[in-house]
RNA sequence: GGGUCGGUAGCUCAAUCGGUAGAGCAGUGGCCUUUUAAGCCAUUGGUUCUGGGUUCGAGUCCCAGCCGGCCUACCA
């Protein structure tokens, strides 16, 4: 739809082109090589607030307050106001929005009616002159010279709705930012948070490292992998899911305290919570274990807190319910929580058929050919952990689940991780790594056995090497920006979600 | 993959029981030198997602397809 060529958009395209060729005729240039900006939306407004200091406190109340400093600011024209022989006008930058006021006489003779009149909304300018502050207290640049820096060919969305078709906003990024300022917000406040992330990562002498993204065997969960061609090697390789098993070498190659912010990949489906391609970030740390990455998640959340959002509450946009990161985080053990949501004190010794009798009772789809351990990992995903709405570490998770963590040392079949829950979500996984190699190898290949992860010959070679202890975490970006971010849905969050192609 | 709702002007939305497809914004032509979704006058713009069908007559009803939203399943 996007490049349709009805009549109509051909109509609103000519008008364009025409002014376009106008432009050229008269030895115009409408696509500038560039512009020279002194200043951007906000730093002008900065500059005209200090400014306003030094005046007598009774010229800056006064309305004709003498003209503050001059700046040189560009941006992409949203609103037009043309009131006869003077207009208004806003301008998107990179800041934010600043409005221009535009007199017929502050120009040479003729450009107001000539050119200036004929710029369309959408369009690229440049403008000079001072600032001054309007009748309604708008600070606001009073143009001397202007230029077209770029002509837009093609109409903008509707002012005032901005673009609201999710379809189109997916598809057409550029409109949503250019025309929903919240969306802005939210992609700002996105690159704000790996930015405070890895600060704080770098501030506990963390390496920030980059490893491979083809992978020969897709390993360190289980997913199924996008597959690809290489054609220099002739086989095939996988585009990543998960960080782990290379991050894991460099902790072998000592370097003990590592972290990668990844894409990774999975070949599932797509949903609100769920999107192909996600961003990981995944840490690993020598000399702790996971309750050294409970400290370390908390840290890193309160720390965001502080200096990205500025608050510890966050309420969540679709029904208002408010998130408490402060403070000390609730701690709970996987079987207790089961054996308090089934009212089953004997839960785990009950027989596989008792188990999903029970699931039927309680009214949750459970796959009848499920394992003993699933049917009970289906009542933790299915009833408890939508309802973790605080942030809650679950902790000693039984060690069918997950292959690459260690025993817990009272050996009851329990593992020494944590699920860290927040929004009725699993944000953090982590886990005191396994580093024995023998057992290692058990726990893979009997996962192999059962499931579609391959065996990583090359990791299990690496651990044989030796390992330190560790405690090592994945936190799924995404998931945790909708969470900090109040969100709904993880495309509000991804700049260009995955869609299909359109048919042409 | 299954269920369900939707697709009307460039954008945001109307259109009663099946009876001539409308409005606001944008565009175009005017008026207007402090506006804030500026205002006023005039005006252009439609393969109603696509293809079939029912009907005297289809944006509206039926069938199929395309694309999307939501729910659901797979994603430990």
């Amino acid at each position: 739809m996007s490049e349709a060529q009805t009549d109509n958009t051909s109509d609103l395209m000519a008008v364009r082109r025409k002014k376009l060729d106008d432009l050229r005729e008269r030895g115009m240039d409408p696509f500038r090589a560039n512009w020279d900006q002194t200043h951007t939306s906000k730093t002008a407004l900065e500059a005209y607030e200090s400014f306003e200091k030094t005046l007598p406190p009774a010229e800056s109340e006064d309305a004709h307050a003498p003209d503050g400093p001059e700046v040189s600011v560009a941006g992409r024209i949203l609103t037009f106001r043309l009131m006869g022989k003077a207009s208004f006008v806003k301008i998107l930058d990179r800041d934010g929005v600043i409005q221009l006021y535009v007199q017929r006489d502050a120009l040479p003779e003729g450009v107001y009616n000539e050119d200036f009149k004929k710029l369309d909304l959408g369009d690229i300018i440049g403008v000079r002159g001072p600032l001054f502050r309007t009748k309604t207290g708008e600070v606001t640049v009073r143009v001397q010279n202007y230029a077209l820096v770029s002509k837009a060919l093609r109409p903008l969305p509707e002012k005032f709705h901005g673009l609201t078709d999710s379809e189109q906003i997916y598809r057409q990024r550029y409109l949503d930012l250019i025309t929903n300022q919240d969306s802005r917000q939210r992609f700002l406040t996105r690159s704000k948070i790996l930015q405070e992330i890895r600060k704080y990562l770098w501030g506990k002498e963390f390496v920030e490292v980059e490893t491979p993204s083809l992978h020969a065997v897709a390993g360190g969960a289980a997913a199924r992998p996008f597959i690809t061609h290489f054609n220099a090697l002739d086989c095939d390789f996988y585009l990543r899911i998960a960080l782990e098993l290379h991050l894991k070498r460099m902790l072998v190659g000592g370097f003990d305290r590592v972290f990668e912010l990844g894409r990774v990949f999975r070949n599932e489906g797509i949903s609100r919570r769920h999107n192909p391609e996600f961003t990981m970030l995944e840490v690993y740390q020598a000399y702790t274990d996971h309750r050294g990455m409970m400290t370390l998640i908390h840290g890193l959340l309160h720390h965001i807190c502080e200096n990205v959002l500025g608050t510890y509450q966050i309420e969540r946009a679709d029904d208002g319910v408010v998130i408490d990161l402060s403070g000390d985080w609730r701690e709970v053990e996987y079987s207790q929580l089961i054996k308090e949501t089934t009212g089953d004190a004997d839960w785990f010794t009950r027989s596989r058929e008792e188990k999903l009798a029970a699931t039927q009772k309680f009214g949750i789809e459970v796959n009848p050919e499920a394992a003993d351990y699933e049917i009970t990992q289906d009542v933790y995903e299915k009833m408890i952990e939508p309802k973790l709405i605080q942030p809650t570490f679950v902790t000693r998770i039984p060690k069918e689940l997950i292959p690459l963590a260690k025993l817990n040392a009272s050996n009851d079949g329990t593992l020494d991780i944590f699920e860290l829950a927040i929004n009725g979500q699993e944000i953090a996984p982590a886990y005191s790594e396994q580093n024995d190699p023998i057992i290692q190898r058990q726990m893979l290949e009997e996962q192999v056995g059962e499931e579609r992860q391959n065996l990583d010959e090359d990791f299990l070679v690496a651990l044989e090497h030796g390992m330190p202890p560790a405690g090592g975490m994945g936190v799924g970006i995404d998931r945790l920006i909708i969470l900090l971010t109040g969100a709904a849905n993880i495309r509000d969050m991804i700049l260009f979600p995955a869609l299909r192609p359109e048919k042409s």
